[in-house]
DNA sequence: GCGCTGTCTCGACGCCTGTCGAATCAGACA
DNA sequence: TGTCTGATTCGACAGGCGTCGAGACAGCGC
């Protein structure tokens, strides 16, 4: 069976409408972890905010403080969590977002406007 | 009206639409960390969805395979991260999610249907 | 082929974090 | 007052995580 078999996670609407199941928790927590981090979630911004959908290493990595190693271990955090995808074209290599993850992410936050 | 005098990072709407700062990165990095964990994904779940907006601490400590301590632990993480608050009354704790938390990181992971 | 540049992998080093048992604090009740 | 129950804090331990330097791999250009 594939990792992507069961992904019936993406069924659950939101945190407030009913309890999370404990397969559901413990596929998506990943990915809030993956945005736990001020680098990452810089990275992601940077990324999902990149005009043409997609942004080069050589560009994200002098936008920190930090070494080549360390950026690309935060890309493969993410990459892992499922929040984007990387590609290499010749000598680069580029990074997308994967939308369809954030939105999964953002509707399970939504909260009705009632509270 | 001051709404919220101190959360400036409230303004920031997605992070699809700019780069997101490094203050604003550093502000909401540990309320996605504090989801990071799937006890504590699953403990915001049952506290949003709880009927009359809050939960007693002793509903929610016997549905986890884990002793009180950790659970206290891992409400503390959840309430430094100000994504609850917790009220005593008696000899019993309540807990209440924090919904314009939610709400702002919701909107964070908003990207606009184009991508 | 050879070297150069960009990116990733590998080990290693502290710090942080999840978990527990024991102790402590806060109220309720007799 | 004393005691009992519920919840938190404290101290300790193992494992995970962020960071780095050194090295390896992939393409490009000479």
């Amino acid at each position: 069976m594939s990792k992507q078999a069961a992904t019936d996670v993406s069924c659950c609407p939101s945190l407030a409408e009913r309890h999370l199941p404990t397969e559901a928790a413990a596929a998506l927590s990943p990915a809030f972890k993956a945005l736990g981090d001020p680098v990452r979630l810089q990275l992601m911004s940077m990324i999902a905010s990149a005009e043409g959908g997609e942004i080069c290493v050589c560009d994200l990595t002098p936008a920190f403080d930090l070494t080549g190693p360390t950026i690309s271990h935060h890309l493969r955090t993410l990459r892992a969590a499922g929040l984007v995808d990387a590609e290499r074209r010749g000598t680069w290599v580029y990074y997308r977002a994967r939308p369809t993850m954030l939105r999964q992410l953002a509707a399970l936050l939504t909260v009705p406007e009632g509270r």
